[in-house]
This record gives C-alpha cells, sequence and structure tokens, in this order.
DNA sequence: GTGAAAGCGCTAACAA
DNA sequence: TTGTTAGCGCTTTCAC
C-alpha cells in the first residue's frame, strides 16, 4: 500500500488541489459541503500530511532537538522530558541525541539535526567544539544552551547557579566541622562542573580552609575507575574527611567503595551528591545532595526555543538556584 | 544570515547543481579538481543538505520515532539509549515520544510521527487503539512492537517473556514459604502486566495455592494512590505475605508504605520488583526482582525496524528471557 | 565529466 | 468559493 497525498484527495474528492489545502489550511473559506466531501476522501483514502513538503515550502520545521550528554543518564531522561511536556503542548516533537561528553559524536549529531533543519536545538555541548554552536545559530538555526554560557555567540541559556550549587555544599559540610574536603569528578570537567568546583573552593576560602583537592574517576557510576579514585582520596594527607560528588550517581558509587574499604559514612567520610535523582532519597544511607529543578529546567528551555521567532529575538539567559537537601550521607566531624 | 543550498554552492563553484550532486552522491565520477573546487565551496558558504529535499524525492528517511509510556521513566530511558545506539551506527536519529499510557496522546503521537514519514516506529503499545499500528504499517510505515504481540497485523516485536517473568517471581515466593501473595499494579493493566499476572498465577496454581489477589495503586511512584493500595492490601484476608510489584519504582514506593506503617519488610511482607533498574541494588533493603536485558532490547528493537525493507521483510519476534535476581527484600515467611 | 530539466507534495498568490 | 500555477532543494535520467 502506497501513501496517499492532497492529489489524491482532491481526486477522490472531485475537487482541486488548492481547495484540499484550503480545507486544511483555512477551513473557513470553504464551502460546508465540499468540506465534508473532502474530508470524507481524506479519512477514506487514509491521507497523511507530508511534513517534508511544508518544510520544503519553508514552513517552520516541528521537530526540536535535543542533545544531551546521555538520555539514559536519569538527569537527562527527566530533562527530555520537560522539554517534551512543553513541545507536545506546541505540536511539537522531540530528536533526544546522546553525545557521551564526546567532540566527534556532538559534531555528528549537530550535523544530522542541521540537515533536518528543525524548529531549535537545545543542548548540553560537550565544550569540544568551541564556535560550532554559534555557526548553527548563524545558520538560522535557534540554539539554547543547557547548563552552560555564552558560547562566544549570543545565545539563549536555560543555566543553574552551579557557583551557588558548589558554595551551598561547602558551606553545609564546613557548618559540620570539616576543613579537608575533596571535589570528586567524572570524565573531563565541562563547565559546569568547574562552576562547581569554583563555588566550593570559594566557600572554603572564605571560611580560610584550604582549597578543596581534586579527585578524578574515569567516569560516574559502579567502577574499577570509581574505586581507584576513591582510594586515591583516602590516601591523601592530610585526609579529606568529606566529598563533594560531580552528581548522584557518582557519589553512590562513591560511598559503595567506601563502605567496601570498611570505611563508614558518614563516620569517616561525609559525602554530598548532586541533582537530587529520585533515588537520592532512598538510598541507604540517604544522600545529601544539591537539588536543582530538573523538569523546569526542561520546560524552561523548550519556552526560550520556541519563542526565538525567526528573527529579532533577543537572547535570554534563565538562571535557576539550587538548593541543598541534607539527608544521612553528611555528619558532624569526629 | 540565510541557509546555503546546492544552488548557491552551484554558482560558488561554478559548476552546475548535478555536478554538485555528484560529489555528494557519486564522488568517484567526478574530476578531482572539480571535486576539490565544490568541496571547498560547500566548506565556505557553510552548506548544510536538506534532509526534507531528499525525503520529497523518496529518499528513506533518518528519523526513527519512539513511542514509550514515559521516557523519564528510567525503564524507557534505558530503553531508548539502545535504541539510539544502534540507529546512530545506521546514521538515524530518534524522535522520541511520550504517551503516559493515555490513547489520545499515542494517537496525537503516531500522527506526528507519520507526517514526517520517519524509517519506522518503535512502540510500547497503550492498548487503547487497536488496529491503529496496523493502519500505520500498512500505510508504509514499518512498526516494531516493544513489549506487545501482534495488534491484529503481522508486525515485528521485541519482547520479553513476561509470563515466565511472573511465573520465576511466584516460584522464588512459593519457594521461600509464601502461599497468599498479591499483585500490584499501577493505573490501567497494558498487556505485559496481564502477562506478567499471568505467570505468577499459573506458578500459584501449579504448587496449588490460591490465586494472587489484585491490588491497583493510581500510579507507580510515591503518592496517596500507592499508600491506599498499601492499606488494602495489608487489610486482605487472608493477609497475604507477599506482594509481587508491577516495575521496581511501584517495588520501591511499597515498601517505604509498608515501613510507614510499621510493617517490615521482608519480615512482615516480601517485596518483588521487576526490572531491576540501576538504583534496585542500592536502595535498602535491596530489591528482589526480575531482570530483563533493558539497552538490548532496545538495540534489537532497532535491529527489526532497520532490517525492515520498504518491501519483503517477513515479520519476526524475538523473545528475550527474563532472570530472577535474589536480594533483600523477600524472606523465608514466618 | 558535466549540464539541462522534470518532478517529489505541498503552499500561497492570483485568476476565474 | 474554487482552480491554476510557480516554485521550495534535491535526485535522477538523459544529452552533450
Amino acid at each position: 500500500m502506497k501513501r496517499r497525498g492532497m492529489r489524491d484527495v482532491a481526486a477522490a474528492a472531485g475537487v482541486s488541489v488548492s481547495t484540499v489545502a484550503n480545507v486544511l489550511n483555512n477551513p473557513g473559506v470553504v464551502a460546508e459541503g465540499t468540506r465534508r466531501r473532502v474530508e470524507g476522501a481524506m479519512a477514506e483514502i487514509g491521507f497523511v500530511r507530508s511534513a517534508a513538503a511544508r518544510q520544503l515550502r519553508g514552513l517552520p520545521s516541528r521537530l526540536v532537538g535535543s542533545v544531551t550528554l546521555d538520555q539514559s543518564n536519569p538527569f537527562y531522561a527527566e530533562l527530555n522530558r520537560g522539554i517534551e511536556d512543553h513541545l507536545d503542548e506546541a505540536g511539537c516533537m522531540l530528536l533526544a541525541c546522546s553525545t557521551d561528553q564526546r567532540g566527534d559524536k556532538e559534531l555528528r549529531v549537530l550535523q544530522l539535526l542541521e540537515e533536518h533543519s528543525p524548529r531549535g536545538v537545545i543542548i548540553t555541548p560537550t565544550g569540544a567544539n568551541p564556535g560550532r554552536l554559534a555557526a548553527v545559530s548563524g545558520r538560522g538555526t535557534p540554539v539554547v544552551l543547557l547548563d552552560a554560557r555564552q558560547d562566544g555567540a549570543d545565545l539563549c541559556a536555560a543555566a543553574v547557579d552551579h557557583v551557588l550549587g558548589g558554595r551551598l555544599a561547602g558551606e553545609h559540610l564546613l557548618g559540620l566541622g570539616h576543613r579537608h574536603i575533596a571535589f570528586l569528578t567524572a570524565g573531563d570537567d565541562i563547565e559546569p562542573v568547574r562552576e562547581r568546583r569554583a563555588g566550593l573552593a570559594a566557600a572554603l576560602e572564605d571560611a580560610g580552609a584550604p582549597p578543596p583537592v581534586g579527585v578524578r574517576a574515569a567516569e560516574a557510576g559502579f567502577s574499577a575507575g570509581t574505586d581507584a579514585a576513591v582510594s586515591k582520596l583516602v590516601h591523601f594527607d592530610p585526609k579529606p574527611t568529606a566529598v563533594v560528588c560531580v552528581n548522584d550517581i557518582a557519589a553512590l558509587a562513591v560511598i559503595r567503595a567506601l563502605q567496601a574499604r570498611g570505611l563508614r559514612v558518614p563516620g569517616d567520610m561525609s559525602v554530598v551528591g548532586y541533582d537530587d535523582l529520585p533515588f537520592a532519597a532512598h538510598v541507604r544511607p540517604a544522600l545529601t545532595t544539591i537539588a536543582r529543578p530538573i523538569r523546569a529546567l526542561g520546560r524552561v528551555a523548550a519556552e526560550l526555543l520556541l519563542a526565538e521567532g525567526p528573527a529579532g529575538h533577543r537572547h535570554r539567559e534563565l538562571m535557576f538556584a539550587p538548593r541543598l537537601v541534607v539527608r544521612a550521607t553528611t555528619g558532624r566531624i569526629g
């Protein structure tokens, strides 16, 4: 069976294609009877409009690209859902791509996306392709940055104040008496991670504590890499009494690695996560973490995107404040 | 700045559009020098190929739809990633849609997808629109069912043997001495859920135990609905000593609701989840659950999809076996 | 090796 | 109120 177009509908209804076009785009102008006949024909032959043809004619696309580091990560999954929710209201759909924080993948994905001339692209940049997003934007595809600031160009952005996030973690720990605090990351640092470290460092400096020592795991999650990082962590001198982790998944892995070495959390080491994913409250000990409004972030990014007209938009940056959630993985020193 | 097409490239390189087309699609046939000149021009003016135009010409689309119940659910997020991984190898992209298990949303999403004439659609059907998928398939868009069998039409499917899954849960519990076992679902039952119940029922029947009692929560997750369901659960007579839940998220919510009532898991009630999501091993008590190879399921669905030629494909159904993972939420009765 | 031309399904401007 | 027509950017014969 083949796909039927407006031409077939026109034939079946005994009218011209422009009349069919009118019942689709301008129903008020078509005579009642004709309209019914055409609608009948459409139903009859199973007419499906061609988005490709409309796009070719220059109408706005209904596709929006979302480029995240990994859509299977609960954080980005939730984010995409926030985006989708808003797009849905506007009759648009989500093209979901993952880069695994690799510059080459990011390039491929942006290329493919651009070929489909989407309504816009929402992206958490890997940072490996500076200037590229400005180029995309310059070619007419609106770009909204997520968790990143201006890529040189002036693009819209939906961001979280990660400096504040890092600071909140630091001040909490300081308040519990910790002074030797580590910052654990996974993989290469992207901008939001550098900001968190900066916030943490600022809090420590303000309190006259030594700067945070950095530890890097090969990747977030349960692996030899995390184990090695934790091993390094506990052998620092002076030994840190607390570690703030780049996200909840890394934090959980760190906790398990610590426990595997016979160390107690928070007795021997306090641990702070980031994101407040749904599981954070339910692991044991329950995770102290920095929460941010994930779904709202996605929604806002989508709103920013759809608000960009083909021309004459002024670029805006929306900033969310994260918030500390104290649970059971942090405790008073001693 | 505007978008440049092959016409602009041709002008810039001083050749005709068909020569540009040749360097794109048939580079071997173009003279070395010409090719370089054209490629230079493409880079120069920032040429981006139009997918819409190619599609209009009848070339295969590089878009694949994925319709899940909720892409923010870790299960579907992981599934989508499996799909994406395979699509990526084939140069295709994922259109990710959620239905929230609502028939009307499913309809809207399928409509939008079809308009974009995707290479195919992978779907976990809500069950609310019988025959619709067959229609889509009939119109030329390959459909791969996920977690569902033939919709009347003969469609490809990547499935899990949920009857076996239910049976595994039942036999495990029976082996621990349980005889009064409940089955807790959330929202309306879709086919895979009915299959799990059937498997559980069969196991109980084989052992001469009474059939499972059903409890329904308004939705999976932490909510008054789950609380109410748990309240119903513990007031059954005879009171069940074990409950198998529709998925890990529901199981966790049930455990917390049970604990909130002062009941102990597994002391007073054993609980079995389904899916073995990453958090299952890390909540406390750690979840006994039925695992299935989620990412592989997505990969296989994508493979099935891309393998369907425009014609002459024979529809195949691939079935995965789930497996019992015993942890700490189930215990011997007593 | 390269170019001219037709047409995919649709929209929009204009004619009737 | 309805019909005619000219492309949108590309692929694809077929001539040169």
